[in-house]
DNA sequence: TGAAATGTTGGGGCG
DNA sequence: ACGCCCCAACATTTC
């Protein structure tokens, strides 16, 4: 088939960029002013790690939504399933296309097998062009003088923050000429959502471009003018939630920051406020730029003196702590919250997590995966790495000897009680006094709420004081200095 | 982006 | 008036 040059088509390889607005492969896509071929392709089960359930649940609406914008513009998303390299070739060879635009993974093994593709189509003519358009910079843009990656958050960010590039205007296309019949497969039939059971009742999100421009305008106009407090508060709406919709990539970190930025200068929020933000957004990207530079993250310790840690094998511990049934109020409240909801505030993952790794002394990978199952936000690189700085073994990580006290973090942060009493119905009767720690209460406090330790709510699974005691013996039996940051 | 143990200080009760 | 003790409040150190 001869097709006049001008008429070939393009192919723009979605995957982390469901978005139109602000998409830099997209927009360059469109500048050629050729017909466009939108491709997502569901390679699964492939090379990478299978999506967890939560996110195939997250897929399903985004590329619903992700279709619905192209076919208001013209055209609509084509989808393939399969080995991803296979089926660029054989979109290839059904239309002609030769060129592909792609905004590129960080991840290692992505990362790593986009370069190969893209190598192998231009052998053959195909012009591939990967842009950035889910950082707020390429790993590579910021190293160290000495020319390496960071490895401690503070400067890490202090060297980000001038190198970020400005947020070109890329408006969403107006219209996309497309080629008229593509085969495509339907989405219903790839089964993302949930069946028998349906568990997703509890999900209240919006997946798509439109939601992320949502949850960002909500979280400008109520959630960043007092961040830095709000934002620890598992119990009220502080944070932005938008992880979920800046994993998928509906909206990008650099318009985020835009945004906050002017809100600022509308006087709508604090310098210091939208620093705290910003800073949050800086970890996404430090997480993104570690798992980049150190691609064993995923499987080993980053520091390799906690290969040795002697974890426990706990199955009925690990089961409890995955079904909020600990005993620990704040703990079990985040994992149902987690569960039902398919998200977890910020503040209890770090409870959560520590108790799984320093109370119960279980392999944080154990945590990581049921983390990566369950989470709609579920993101390798932010994945990894937070497990491993709440292990101690991450880069910059929390020091080995901090070990929340979930008590004490209960009585910190939730102090009126009302997440735990939204998420651990069984302990709601009881006064704010008691609530974190049933089992200390009196007989009669207990007896008044409705509470029966070991019937209606369990006792603690294991005791804080000699837990501590454990955690803290083991990780001093790690060879050097597990608390040193010196290198 | 901890918590617990230990140390210090100062007010107040009391002999 | 004074020393002594208790203990809360705060600071420091230790894990």
């Amino acid at each position: 088939m001869v097709v006049d040059e001008a008429e070939r088509p393009v192919l723009v390889w979605f995957r982390q960029d469901l978005r139109l607005g602000d998409n830099p492969a997209l927009h360059a896509a469109v500048t050629t002013g050729r017909p466009i071929l939108p491709l997502y392709v569901l390679d699964e089960p492939g090379p990478e790690r299978r999506l967890g359930a939560a996110s195939l649940w997250w897929l399903d609406k985004s590329l619903r939504a992700l279709d619905a914008s192209l076919r208001r513009c013209g055209g609509g998303l084509i989808l393939r399933r399969g080995d991803s390299e296979a089926e660029l070739r054989r979109l290839i060879d059904q239309t002609g296309a030769d060129q592909v635009f792609m905004n590129r993974r960080f991840e290692p093994e992505a990362f790593g097998r986009d370069a190969d593709i893209a190598h192998a189509l231009q052998k053959e003519g195909v012009n591939c062009q990967g842009f950035n358009g889910t950082l707020l910079t390429r790993p590579a843009a910021v190293l160290t003088e000495a020319g390496r990656p960071y490895r401690v958050f503070t400067p890490f960010l202090k060297a980000l923050m001038p190198v970020i590039p400005e947020l070109d205007h890329m408006p969403p296309p107006t219209r996309i000429s497309t080629l008229g019949d593509v085969a495509s497969d339907d989405i219903a039939d790839w089964g993302l959502h949930p069946r028998a059971p349906d568990w997703s009742g509890g999900f209240d999100w919006s997946p798509g471009e439109e939601g992320a421009s949502s949850a960002l305008s909500a979280f400008l106009s109520r959630g960043l003018k007092d961040y830095a407090t709000s934002r620890d508060i598992p119990g009220r709406s502080g944070t932005s939630r938008l992880s979920p919709h800046l994993h998928w990539g509906e909206i990008s970190p650099r318009r985020v920051l835009q945004d906050v930025r002017g809100a600022v200068a509308q006087g709508r929020a604090s310098q210091a406020q939208a620093d705290k933000f910003a800073a949050e957004i800086g970890w996404r990207e430090f997480s993104a730029h570690l798992l980049h530079q150190f691609p064993y993250m995923t499987e080993r310790a980053f520091r390799p003196e906690f290969d040795e840690m002697p974890w426990r094998s706990d199955v009925d511990g690990l089961a409890a702590w995955k079904e909020g049934r600990t005993g620990y109020p704040l703990v079990d409240a985040g994992m149902r919250q987690l569960w039902t909801t398919g998200w977890m505030h910020n503040r209890v993952r770090m409870v959560v997590a520590s108790f799984l790794v320093k109370h119960l002394l279980i392999d944080w990978r154990e945590g990581e995966s049921w983390f990566w199952d369950t989470l709609v936000d579920a993101d390798l690189a932010s994945n990894v790495q937070n497990w491993q700085w709440v292990a101690g073994s991450g880069a910059d990580a929390a020091p080995y000897f901090r070990i929340f006290n979930p008590v004490v973090q209960g009585e910190k942060f939730d102090s009126d009680g009302r997440y735990v009493r939204r998420w651990v119905p069984e302990v709601r009767a009881l006064p704010d006094r008691w609530l974190h720690a049933p089992w200390s209460a009196p007989a009669g406090v207990l007896s008044e709420a409705g509470v029966r330790l070991g019937q209606t709510y369990p006792r603690p699974i294991v005791d804080h004081g000699q837990a501590r005691l454990r955690a803290l013996a083991a990780l001093k039996s790690l060879a050097g200095e597990p608390n040193s940051t010196e290198f």
